[in-house]
DNA sequence: ATTAAGGGCTAAATCCTTTTAGCTTTTAGT
DNA sequence: ACTAAAAGCTAAAAGGATTTAGCCCTTAAT
């Protein structure tokens, strides 16, 4: 396939600059005469010539490929790259991806060889604080925007679910029914989509005139075993079966259903779960599991349009938070 | 950041042909002195250098690129996904992800598109079918892996769950269990998966003495709306209810529970439902589904391995069939 | 003293595009 | 008839790495 400009240019019977020049809309600022330019474009078309890319890259500097670095490629985070992706290729980018599985280090050496990798832009959903943050962005010097789960600061682009409106919301519906004793099983502390859900879950005990009491409140990690070890802690630690649970992921969900499963069977008979995230398979689950679906397609096309903005309309960064949905079922 | 091979030689007082020599480890070949060579070792690592990959691959004509095409970033295709990322970090090469939805015009833009982005080659996902492929890889100078669906043929390289086995397996521990009046609803027809499925369901009825009636066989698509439709034709078109429904892909069970959720909450009072795919959450659904995990981390494994061996080993092309897992719950 | 061999390094070409600066020819103007 | 401007095109550099062919110098051998 695809020959070079100086091939194109022998069958011309005309320079590679000129060749160039047609096939990048220039004829008429270099005065090309119409007649040349349509003989190259015929050329060209008939040759179904494709500028070589990476030479392209070499020259301008810009590869038209941006990193996609996410903890894993699980339902949600698939559903935002898919997203990401299809967005991209419209106008003629490519993803590359790359999984830390929430590991710092691993993070920290996919950012920096995606970066030497002249990648144009990072879309990133990080596991790092804002300090270590804008060590790195000091460092590196193309643009990031962090998808779910974000760093405040002025120049920081960043799209994330309302995490905290979002657990309001659920929590509040529980409340309104009238139940009081509710857990909160939480993930990695020091993240935003953490501190966010956990600051709704208190705000709607606030606002409903319910006591929170701080040992309700769990955070080890969004791991699945995760879930179970403090799912296992709440029934096991307290003497009265509680009222209610809230499961900041679906991960964790997951691992409250597995410890139910084996030591707790009756678990749903006296308590009321509901859960951040959504999965279609909570359908089908009986009791009917409340839940938080956060909008994947529509944090995966700001994240885009935000990069895209910065890059080729030099827009500054942007910040959007973006409505989940509550699914009462 | 990353300083050029020019600006190393001048700070090391050498040519770049050196320093390129030296980095690159031919250094004895080329008999460099030690004395120069520790000292380029050591500018290098003190500057951290990186060689540009852009002018590498451009040189090199080989960018340590893989392109990897799939339908879908779900469940199953996340994972193989994350798998084969994992796998070629390892060896230095990155990903480059895009997602068809099943649609071959699709596939065939992005194919063409990856190609021409100089990756070194291609593991796909593909709806092709066999001239269609045939086609394709003579225009395209790279190396193609198959991966979860395969099309025949001796160097066609492909990675594929046990299809017809896992689904012979599952189906036969049903009829042993006595029952004999099983539906198949299965996804696009000329897809290897669905062939594949489709005769190891019949083989086990034949195995197993049961009769094999055309009518109770359908296959529309894999999509979930698919599973829905092929749920109430079942349904709907015979009088008797079914005793069992073999539905070939965890997105067509989706389909049928929700069927069954809108318009037979009773279902499976009367009807076994057993799955190809497995799910997390089918552990805490009532009554158990029983179903065939595939390996979805083997899969990306192989391929991978398939194509670095085409590679950097010339190695052959070769076809891997990996064992899928019965789930009985 | 001359030649051969080896040691130690480098100039320049190459990969393919893009882009700047400028060359040649024609036309228009006085 | 001569100059200035416009028309139409191109040579060459740049981007950063790799690699071939070969230069120059020293030492050993005859």
């Amino acid at each position: 396939m695809s020959l070079s400009l100086e091939e194109l240019a022998l069958k011309a019977d005309v320079s590679k600059t000129t060749v160039s020049l047609v096939l990048n809309g220039k004829s008429s600022i270099y005065r090309i005469s119409k007649e040349t330019e349509n003989r190259i474009l015929k050329i060209a078309k008939e040759h179904n010539y494709k500028p070589n890319s990476i030479a392209r890259a070499l020259r301008l500097n810009k590869s038209l490929t941006i990193g996609l670095i996410i903890p894993y490629l699980n339902r949600h985070f698939g559903r935002v790259a898919e997203v990401i992706e299809q967005n991209a290729r419209e106008l003629g980018y490519q993803i590359i991806i790359a999984v830390t599985q929430d590991c710092l280090n691993t993070e920290h050496d996919l950012i920096e060889n995606l970066y030497e990798r002249n990648v144009d832009g990072l879309i990133l959903a990080t596991t790092m604080n804002r300090d270590q943050f804008n060590d790195l962005s000091s460092k590196i010097k193309i643009p990031i925007v962090l998808v779910d789960r974000r760093i405040d600061g002025d120049d920081i682009a960043w799209v994330v679910s309302d995490d905290e409106q979002g657990t309001y919301e659920l929590v509040s519906v529980l409340c309104q029914e009238g139940v009081k004793d509710i857990y909160f099983v939480g993930g990695i502390e020091k993240l935003s989509t953490s501190i966010d859900r956990l600051n709704g879950f208190k705000k709607a005990l606030l606002d409903q005139g319910v006591e929170c009491n701080q040992s309700k409140i769990q955070q080890i990690g969004y791991a699945v075993a995760d879930g179970y070890e403090m799912t296992k802690n709440i029934i096991e630690r307290f003497s009265k079966t509680p009222e209610a649970i809230f499961t900041s992921a679906i991960t964790l969900l997951e691992g409250l259903l597995q410890y139910a499963k084996e030591h707790k069977p009756d678990l749903f008979s006296h308590t009321r779960v509901i859960t951040y995230d959504d999965h279609p398979m909570l359908d089908y689950l009986q009791p009917p599991i409340f839940s938080v679906r956060q909008n994947a397609e529509e944090i995966a096309k700001k994240s885009f349009e935000i990069m895209h903005g910065i890059l080729e309309k030099n827009r500054s960064s942007a910040q959007e938070l973006i409505k989940p949905e509550l699914i009462l079922r």
